[in-house]
DNA sequence: GTAACCAATCGACATCTGTCAATACGTTTC
DNA sequence: GAAACGTATTGACAGATGTCGATTGGTTAC
């Protein structure tokens, strides 16, 4: 804590109150998945198809084996922003329709004017 | 590869023009710096203020210290998501303008409909 | 049923990351 | 100038993460 007296004009400090524990975590992961190069190339790659796209084929866009993407894919769909469906031995992949707005949410987190979740 | 025949009704992909690598590299870059429940509460303790906050105020609010703070800040610093300034001894943080620039294109990478950057 | 095939999982490894204690740096106060 | 103070940097370390080779599981083709 700082003991000095501030410079004059020094404004208190508004009190935030955290997120949920839930909430904080569900972006934490979001984010997390999205702070790779591989999965935001992935995830361009999907959303850019008219349906689901076969794994086989976004494993041949990418200089990685099939068990890195896999992995990739995994953790796409473990934050809620890839859905996963099967045909026979092949395995579909397309954007999770509550992808978009998981991304709302979080670019609200950054609202420059104090927004809701915020206390005096 | 897959070798074998895909089931009917099976679409072809439609390729994507990979982000060029500066972009890129700043999108990862400001995930990261998102990826992190500390630096989360950081950015919205600072973005619910009227003007910058005094580090010695955001060092109060967590239960870590003062050097862990510090390497967040620079974390959120260098994603461009904050900027400082000094007064005498004391820093301070603010949101940097262009973040929420960031999180809107951000966000706009996961639009669902094919858009700009796409190719045929 | 057996072989071929696609995708997921497992195990291992190198690198990255969050954390703290100790220290260094720059400023202010005396 | 010396001491006190706020902040940033450094060094160290445990835990998380990206990657691959090997294997497994489930499906199709013969």
């Amino acid at each position: 804590m700082a003991t000095r007296e501030r410079p004059e004009g020094c404004c208190p400090v508004r009190a935030v109150r955290p997120l949920a524990a839930r909430e904080q975590e569900r972006l934490v992961t979001v984010f997390k998945a999205l702070a790779d190069a591989t999965r935001l190339e992935i995830l361009r790659l999907v959303g850019a198809q008219a349906g689901p796209v076969c794994v086989c084929d976004i494993v041949d866009r990418f200089d990685l084996a099939q068990p890195t993407i896999s992995h990739h894919l995994k953790v796409l769909r473990e934050a809620g922003l890839l859905r996963t469906s099967k045909i026979g031995i092949w395995a579909f992949y397309e954007l999770e329709a509550e992808a978009k707005d998981l991304l709302e949410e979080a670019s609200d987190l950054l609202a420059v004017k104090p927004a809701r979740g915020l206390r005096a």
